[in-house]
DNA sequence: GAGTTTGAAACT
DNA sequence: CAGTTTCAAACTC
């Protein structure tokens, strides 16, 4: 595994390699070259905000369990050499779990937060190019410093996740800065640096090192385009706002940081007012947070901390909610209640053991997942797409290695902290992705510029899922039905799907809200709602209840299983299908062709996994045919306003596709996907429920859709790449091969015509670059598909 | 907007 | 695991 991204890598690389940043980082850990693979395709303007990171990480979790020990060996190594012998698991848990370790000697727990940490590091590490970098090496770097891990190892992991996220924010303001204002930004970048150096001062010496990595990191990152650097402002900012949540509730200690930070971003931040918005509720609780954060620098040590942490955070979010009558607070509440119950209830239930194993975790988790988001935000715009999936993302996200299962069976034996990966991960991660996604998309589309704007702002603070929603209420503060045919043919509304439950009390799968891991809002129209923060422990409960039964029962529905898609392979290969439904439908009357089929609403096509009798399915065959799916048949299934929205969406999209695509067949493709989903967004349940896996699905369905249906198979191949290969990346990256449907599809002959997709995708690639990084939040599910 | 159809989720 | 029931979305009128 090392050799061979290594070997990609090496291109990539000697970009970066003039760099001192870069003979740093080498210097410190030999596995980041396997970073740089990616990395080039980042430094691309395009790529760079694309998701090429996330592709990888999750390519490389679809590779395999291996690769991900193997990485987290080579990454380990740097900072493992005391525990040079560790096994993978060993090393990681070093890395990452080093506090869970130690107040923990749990196996188990180790052993999530490895694969955790890992897929994280993987992520972040692929993903983000300089990011990651920075993140990954520092760490070691801290570690080195820390000496031996059991001495406290809690206080020195803290650090290095805060520094990580430090760095990592900062060097994105950093950026911002540079590119936005360079005068201003230069004094704000110093000031970053002095506090990274405060930080790295009071727990360990690496300020020197910080301060030239952070400044050589923020030069290289100004190198990139500003495109990329947008990119990752808006994925930075995202991050924060997951770490934020998380700090409050499981790191105060980075709070700290991360808010100032987050001030600094909006300062710096000329982006959306949305998300300086968000930013500025956080702010707001900063008055608190900072408090907090006093009184935790004080106890950093303290293992005790922790449940005072959690307390404060805790009351701190009561406050807020009870504060926030904003609708950006009740849509953070709606994504982040999961999550953050979740978290205090570790906190505060799970005292010391779980508390403290909890918190260590999450804080690196979270700092790892903050990164990934970033990437994902980079690399995904598909705010849309990401927002509904979120809730699945979650799950995905704690089980994002391919080895979910080992870790969701972890996490089920172990009750509260399986729902804490799969919560606050799928939530903070979806959260970040997403609310990049939102800024981009605000960039992108005028049309969602205005809507977004006004939901942008809670979008940014809470998770994507929540941001989604939020937009879509907004959008629809009508009855939910009325709302939901709007957000359908609008494809923002997408992510804004209500329920209208009315006997389940929308604690049960058949709520939308519930099974996308959200609080049902007003918008939605059902009767004896307990699933609203109200009823939290009930949620909770019943979320339990459901995910003892079956694990995988919040995870996307739709993944881009590698299986499906072959890793990378070929992009002209993939197809559409690569991404495909978890469990496959069992339709008997819609021929795959109505909503009723998820794989249809999904937007992917079927897979032996399906039951499903005259399957038709437009998106891909079970039988593994290519994409059937005709024009006329779109079209018929479609409706016409749809269509017409599918149509505009899928233009913009593919010319978003079609930059990345030019510029990086990989990244390209991956782009594309966010983008397709946007069509079908309409669909409550893909926006919500498979955000990832919808948004990849989706972009193959909004693809064929807005070149219809046609274009997929009828685009030329190299069209057809940006198309499907986006998808595939994702997915097929971790899973190494697609299924045979994608590979024929791709190939097959069905493409009739080649039908103009050009003239689409010609549209301006900044939109695309925000849908891009939408496409990105989707890899990460490929990793959890694990059905194939 | 009401009613029907559909298939997933839940239950047995 | 299979069959049945329940449920809510999707769809039709």
């Amino acid at each position: 595994m090392d050799t061979p991204e290594r070997n990609q890598i090496g291109t990539p690389i000697s970009k970066f390699e003039d760099s001192p940043v870069f003979n740093y980082i080498n210097s410190l850990s030999p596995i980041k070259p396997v970073k740089s693979t990616h990395i080039t395709q980042a430094f691309n303007p395009l790529n760079f905000a694309s998701l090429p990171s996330v592709f990888t990480s999750p390519h490389v979790n679809s590779h395999k369990e291996s690769r991900f020990l193997k990485r987290h060996n080579c990454l380990d190594p740097s900072k493992p050499e005391s525990s040079s012998g560790n096994g993978d698991k060993i090393g990681t848990n070093e890395r990452t779990g080093v506090d869970a370790a130690q107040l923990q000697d749990n196996s188990a727990e180790l052993q999530e937060n490895f694969d955790s940490e890992v897929s994280l590091k993987e992520a972040s590490v692929q993903p983000s190019s300089e990011h990651s970098k920075f993140v990954i090496e520092l760490p070691c770097t801290l570690k080195y410093d820390c000496g031996s891990p059991d001495c406290g190892v809690t206080l020195n992991c803290d650090f290095e996740v805060g520094c990580m996220s430090e760095l990592v924010s900062k060097s994105a303001s950093l950026i911002q800065y540079g590119q936005e204002a360079s005068g201003n930004g230069s004094s704000e970048g110093e000031v970053h640096l002095s506090e990274m150096c405060r930080i790295g001062q009071k727990k360990e010496g690496m300020e020197c090192d910080w301060e030239s990595l952070i400044s050589d990191a923020t030069g290289l990152l100004i190198f990139n385009s500003p495109n990329n650097s947008e990119a990752f402002k808006g994925s930075i900012q995202k991050s924060t706002d997951p770490r934020i949540r998380f700090s409050t509730s499981l790191m105060p200690q980075l709070h700290q940081n991360d808010i100032k930070n987050l001030q600094t971003m909006q300062i710096i931040d000329p982006i959306g007012s949305g998300e300086q918005y968000e930013t500025d509720n956080p702010s707001a609780e900063t008055g608190e947070g900072n408090e907090l954060q006093e009184i935790e620098q004080t106890q950093d040590n303290a293992a005790e901390s922790n449940l005072s942490k959690g307390m404060s955070s805790h009351m701190r979010e009561q406050v807020e909610s009870e504060d926030v009558s904003n609708l950006h607070r009740g849509m953070r509440r709606r994504c982040l209640d999961f999550e953050m119950a979740g978290a205090r209830r570790k906190a505060l239930g799970d005292a010391s053991n779980f508390g403290s194993s909890m918190l260590s975790q999450p804080d690196e988790k979270i700092s790892c997942y903050d990164k990934q988001l970033v990437a994902i935000k980079r690399s995904g715009d598909s705010s849309r797409c990401i927002l509904p999936g979120i809730g699945l993302h979650l799950n995905a996200l704690a089980t994002t290695s391919k080895d979910h299962k080992n870790i969701k069976l972890e996490s089920l034996s172990s009750g509260i902290q399986l729902y804490l990966p799969s919560s606050t991960a799928s939530l903070h991660s979806p959260t970040n992705s997403q609310e990049p996604l939102h800024k981009s998309l605000t960039s992108v589309s005028a049309e969602r510029d205005t809507d977004l704007a006004e939901n942008g702002v809670s979008h940014v603070e809470d998770a994507s899922q929540a941001s989604a929603y939020l937009v879509s209420e907004e959008l629809n503060q009508n009855s939910p039905k009325k709302k939901r045919r709007r957000l359908e043919h609008a494809g923002e509304s997408e992510s804004c799907k209500r329920c209208n439950c009315k006997k389940s009390k929308c604690l049960k799968l058949y709520c939308e809200c519930f099974a996308a891991g959200v609080y049902c809002i007003e918008p939605c129209s059902c009767q004896e709602c307990f699933n609203k923060p109200i009823h939290e422990d009930t949620v909770l409960a019943t979320r339990k209840q459901i995910e003892s039964r079956n694990p995988l029962a919040f995870a996307p529905k739709v993944i881009r299983s590698s299986e499906s898609v072959t890793e990378v392979g070929d992009e002209s290969s993939k197809t559409p299908a690569s991404a495909r439904h978890k469990r496959g439908c069992n339709c008997k009357k819609s021929n795959c062709l109505k909503k009723y089929c998820e794989c249809y609403q999904g937007g992917v096509g079927c897979s032996i996994s399906c039951r499903c009798e005259g399957c038709k399915n437009a998106f891909g065959r079970k039988d593994g045919c290519a994409p059937i799916v005709t024009e006329t048949d779109i079209e018929e299934e479609t409706d016409a306003c749809e269509m017409e929205k599918a149509i505009q969406k899928s233009d913009i999209q593919n010319n978003e596709e079609q930059n990345p695509a030019t510029t990086l067949p990989t990244t390209p493709l991956r782009l594309s996907r966010p983008l397709v989903p946007l069509p079908f967004s309409s669909n409550g349940k893909l926006s919500r429920s498979s955000f990832l896996t919808v948004g990849s699905s989706s972009g193959l369905y909004t693809c064929q859709k807005l070149g219809k249906p046609n274009i997929l198979r009828s685009l030329p191949k190299l069209e057809r790449r940006f198309q499907t290969v986006p998808e595939d990346e994702m997915p097929e990256i971790l899973c190494g091969n697609s299924s045979p449907s994608t590979g024929i599809k791709s190939a097959s002959p069905n493409s009739k015509r080649v039908s103009p997709p050009h003239g689409d995708f010609g549209s301006s690639p900044s939109r695309r670059s925000g849908r891009k990084l939408i496409l990105q939040s989707i890899p990460s599910f490929p990793s959890l598909t694990p059905q194939h």
